[in-house]
DNA sequence: TAAATATTCAATTGATCAATTGAATATTTA
DNA sequence: TAAATATTCAATTGATCAATTGAATATTTA
């Protein structure tokens, strides 16, 4: 028997189906029903990815919990289009939020959810070339970029020569960080350019393949005679290679302190 | 400078740019026109996979090449309107296709498609509890069928005590399957069940979540007095998890083979 | 040339947004 | 109670579809 569930989530005619007799044709229906209400399902997820907006936020979302003034900021958004942005996410199960004192902090509801967005990223990068003539167009443009992979840097820090440094805000590294990293964010990389090594080569990084954090930084670099690239990777694709090793040998990502207010 | 790729993407005002001064305010303004570029993009995959019926071919497409007919055919859609959903899928990059003869088939445009498409509905079945309810709705529906994960079979299967029944179509099967598995397309269950162990368990399978022809298996065996669960994951699924080993090891995955005409 | 397959065209029907804003309301803290 | 933050409401503007069909056209084979 098709139960209530399936005509409230489908609006079944449940009277044609009562009086349908033939069982083999009852099962054929039944199936059907199954099958539209399961794609519609997982196309919720599909609509909440369908919007340029919406996945901005969800990249914002990657570095860790944030208000919605802060990804309203980021966003360059109306705090009420944001809001209903995440409003939408919630519906969609992909974000979740815990209200503190005055403010809402949405994040991503699963780590999963991290995982997924960052698979659609490269997918998207391997697919659209659209994407990646895009990307070589801004490199290009602000003054040939060089950038390096994930696996180049490893060797590079294996050899001991390479400053690398995380120019996001500071709540994000201390949220979660790559390993041997220094913290400098990007509106305080001009006063700390005497700290930095002139003569070996410093490799920044962000938050990945859709932020130009680090391609700013790297032109600041450049501009006051340092050798400087960017790393092409994020955190979360880091993490998503070095998984175990990450969380057990180094535990800087303290949960505890991932929200700064 | 912001080159003209720019300005046909996002139909943006090259007249305003040029005539702006601010050095400072024209980076924010390409930043931004580039982030908006770039998620304009990336939401073209979201906007192919925000549809029911466009997910239900990738999931069919999972399985090997199909020609358009098969997919209208097996998604109860005309062959036009199949037809078109599958031109929204080749824009989107998602999906490829080949001419033979006068068949067009259509495949999976890269190995990342599916693995994409397995984690969407993984991630689906896991935020969703509308779609936990449907699944166990439609089980307890036909017959209470007991399912069993991908971790359950490899142990029963090291015992010896499991015979596995691949019930798609043979095709399909011969596109890939479980080593060990047997191929019994649903059709042809009834005529060889005198073939089948009446005295031990049998774990059938079929193209995974979202398809209920091994659940149709089970009812049919059981309804002849034999023993008969349901595994929960698909071909692909195992593949994700056994990928080295598998092409390795066993390399039934005969490519040459995969068009079936 | 006839038959089979796939694509495109034109059209329908209906919905549902997509992105956005300003103002009102609700909620919480100091 | 005032101030700050977030959500909701009502409204605008504009697009773009979503899914579908039948018929016409194109393509290929036998």
């Amino acid at each position: 028997m098709v139960k209530l569930y399936f005509s409230i989530t489908m609006n079944y005619d449940l009277e044609y189906i009562k009086n349908e007799i033939n069982q083999e044709v009852f099962m054929e229906k039944e199936t059907r029903i199954f099958k539209d209400s399961v794609y519609a399902q997982i196309a919720r997820i599909g609509k909440a990815i369908s919007s340029p907006r919406r996945l901005e936020i969800l990249d914002i979302l990657m570095q860790g919990s944030k208000t919605v003034e802060t990804i309203a900021r980021e966003t360059d958004m109306s705090v009420a289009n944001t809001s209903q942005h995440l409003q939408t996410l919630l519906e969609s199960r992909l974000v979740e939020y815990e209200k503190r004192g005055v403010y809402s902090y949405y994040k991503l509801a699963d780590r999963m959810v991290g995982n997924f967005i960052l698979s659609l990223q490269l997918l998207a990068e391997k697919r659209i070339t659209e994407l990646q003539k895009l990307r070589e167009e801004i490199y290009t443009n602000r003054d040939n970029i060089e950038q390096i992979k994930m696996s180049e840097l490893i060797v590079r820090m294996k050899k001991g020569n390479v400053t690398l440094i995380d120019v996001r805000p500071k709540e994000e590294y201390e949220m979660m960080h790559i390993p041997g990293a220094n913290s400098i964010p990007i509106e305080d990389l001009e006063k700390h350019l005497a700290t930095l090594p002139i003569n070996q080569e410093i490799v920044a990084y962000c938050r990945g393949r859709c932020c130009l954090l680090s391609v700013e930084a790297v032109e600041i670099l450049r501009a006051h005679g340092f050798k400087a690239v960017r790393l092409e990777a994020s955190v979360q694709e880091w993490l998503s290679q070095n998984d175990d090793e990450y969380s057990n040998a180094h535990n800087c990502c303290n949960k505890k302190n991932s929200i700064i207010s």
